[in-house]
DNA sequence: AATAATACGCCATTTAATGGCATGTTTCTT
DNA sequence: AAGAAACATGCCATTAAATGGCGTATTATT
């Protein structure tokens, strides 16, 4: 059973592949497998070893090669989009107060974060703590609670990420129309209710936003820099002291 | 600037890296910097691009190399553990009510448990829905509650992962010490507090434990197997019902 | 129209990968 | 204790791949 001729790179990427499929291989089976030599297996290990890959082998009769356990886990190509929402859903999971299944979460944020360009580093690390869960929703809240659409919440995530200011249509507790300028600086959780902390253009204030009331988000070029955290305090103790 | 002399492998995860910093690249740039000919840099941008890096070049005066935007994230490695540690992560992050910026965790999710070995994908794929997000504690529950120790909860977590027995030294609801035989098969968090639940060996029973009543757990090597989920309503409705 | 960039085909040259063989080492079986 | 089955590594002739140089095409800007 040998498989179509296949480069170098590609020899490599399928040992790694057929030794996660944790059946018993020895270098001679991937040899006859794969359609090359013994030696050149042999040399496709090292070099599997020099690029950080923990391939183990049993020397000896019954012997033959395997990754270990831990490293199930091979390579995780993910989109720019895709990893803002791992990050997102890590910094809720962190912020649970009883955080005994995620000790090492810290490690995987770094590693992600890590893995960004350089550019972006600055603004993605800092983004955990511009995120907040908070308890549950009262029931008056709750109520009146309805789902985002996905543009609405497509325009508030890149403005809070990229740190661009977004102009909304907001429906306030009075049941008014406006329409504000928002730097979308903080998210805050009540579950289920997201809720939009940022400075005010129009207002020349921080204000926060109930983001179910928002018709409308539309973003813009206009970029914005972080404000101090104390500034949102009070916005902070508002929206909490909501619940009952 | 020439950088010392790289394989080919090492040269094209060099240009990959460098394209990440958005900073302007000609593929002139590239070919001075890596100490190769332009025509050699053309060869590997097209290997990449054959590997599934979006590359994008604008021709013309004024061009040059990037990423996309979106692409900010190259490849992630994880060990085994942190992978198990991001799915409970997401699976937290999945059930909270309100999902806006966590749309596409279920492709991510996905992505994940496709980088598992094949073996381990069965145990891994239906264990999301094995953990339950409830409400928040009562107020009784939470004045009892005390945080866990790590060897504790390492042995719960891995024996739920691995589908391994626990033993048990629990305190029970009226104080008594007992010791118990446990499959833990479902896990459930009623902020901050977890519990367990599964097949009690001694009672020849469901039971569910309250994972800060815990006194020790020891993993065993006893594997088992999952039961029907319809045997767990009963004790999930339990816990769910002491809150107020 | 000139220029600056990528894209790609061709070919001689250089370098790296490969296979074969030999040798050493570890571990299990008999 | 001997033998067999596995990995590890060194050496060398052979083969395949990578490279550089050149030419040309294409695209976008000035």
């Amino acid at each position: 059973m040998r498989s179509s001729d296949l480069s170098r790179l590609e020899r490599l990427d399928a040992i790694a592949a057929l030794l996660k499929d944790d059946a018993a291989l020895t270098a001679n089976g991937l040899a006859e497998r794969l359609g090359v030599s013994l030696r050149t297996i042999s040399r496709d290990l090292a070099l599997l070893r020099d690029r950080g890959v923990p391939v183990e082998a049993d020397r000896g009769r019954g012997g033959g090669l395997r990754l270990p356990r831990q490293w199930g886990v091979g390579r995780l190509s993910l989109t720019y989009r895709e990893a803002v929402e791992l990050l997102v859903s890590l910094a809720i999971a962190e912020q649970l107060p009883s955080p005994w299944l995620i000790a090492n979460l810290a490690a995987i944020r770094r590693k992600l974060v890590a893995s960004f360009a350089p550019s972006l580093k600055d603004k993605i690390a800092g983004l955990r703590s511009r995120i907040l869960i908070g308890g549950s929703a009262s029931a008056a809240v709750l109520e009146s609670f309805s789902p985002l659409g996905p543009e609405i919440s497509e325009a508030l995530l890149t403005g809070f990420l990229e740190q661009r200011r977004v102009r909304l249509f907001y429906r306030d507790v009075a049941g008014r129309l406006t329409e504000r300028e928002v730097e979308p600086q903080w998210l805050l959780l009540n579950t289920p209710v997201w809720y939009v902390m940022g400075w005010d253009h129009k207002r020349q204030a921080v204000r926060s936003f109930r983001c179910d009331r928002i018709l409308e988000a539309h973003l813009t070029d206009v970029p914005f820099t972080l404000r101090p955290a104390r500034e949102f305090d009070e916005a902070i103790a508002d929206i909490r002291a909501i619940r009952p």
